[in-house]
DNA sequence: TCTCAGATCGTCT
DNA sequence: GACGATCTGAGAT
């Protein structure tokens, strides 16, 4: 399967991370559904990598169709998929649905299958639903930072499905979840056109 | 040198 | 559901 061409990312991030909803990512022989995506797009979102140029962030502003990884919390790795030329922009993946290479994503994440042998429906959410954790179960770290989407990691189409989508360009993360914005937007679908 | 973070998990209530 | 601990590295000063 080919992989998204460059082009596809050098669009508004905003429909480039509701695009990539149903998307199938493939690295190191496993893959799973992207079902949750969140736009960033520099300022006036605050808490955004793209509001501030810096050394680490640099990726945004210059490229698009580049994969962004950073480390956080001393713990974990966050993916981002670069967009659009002339103003920084990233798309963060927040959850993924897991499709193949469950066993190699369950011994990564330390989950291990009860007296059936078989995860359970919660194990198998719990794999990939959340940045932090799709990055461990995917075996994610910096090694991806800065290569072209298509290059080490496969991004390709799936079937559109209707899933929720976050995005906070327009208040920026803090300020969203100081306004309680955050529960609204992430039990609606809720996406900023700014 | 210091501060703090786009998360996760375990514990407590 | 709320809250604290985790603990490395980027960015600020």
């Amino acid at each position: 399967m080919k992989s998204l061409s460059k082009e596809f990312f050098n669009r508004n991030t905003v429909k480039v991370a509701k695009d990539l909803l149903g998307k199938i990512i493939e690295y190191d022989n496993v893959s799973g559904m992207i079902v949750e995506t969140e736009a960033y797009r520099g300022y006036p979102d605050e808490a955004s990598h793209a509001a501030k140029r810096t050394p680490r962030s640099a990726i945004m502003f210059d490229t698009h169709g580049f994969f962004y990884v950073y480390f956080v919390y001393g713990n974990y790795f966050c993916l981002n998929m670069t967009c659009e030329d002339g103003r920084p922009g990233a798309v963060l993946v927040r959850a993924l649905e897991p499709l193949t290479g469950i066993g190699a994503m369950a011994k990564r994440r330390g989950i291990r299958a009860g007296n059936k042998k078989e995860l359970t429906q919660k194990q198998l959410v719990s794999l990939a639903n959340g940045p932090g954790k799709l990055c461990q179960a995917l075996g994610i770290t910096k090694a991806l930072n800065n290569t072209a989407v298509g290059d080490k990691m496969k991004v390709y189409g799936g079937g559109m499905k209707q899933f929720r989508i976050t995005c906070a360009t327009r208040v920026g993360i803090k300020k969203a979840v100081q306004l309680k914005w955050r529960f609204y937007i992430k039990d609606n679908l809720f996406v900023s056109g700014n």
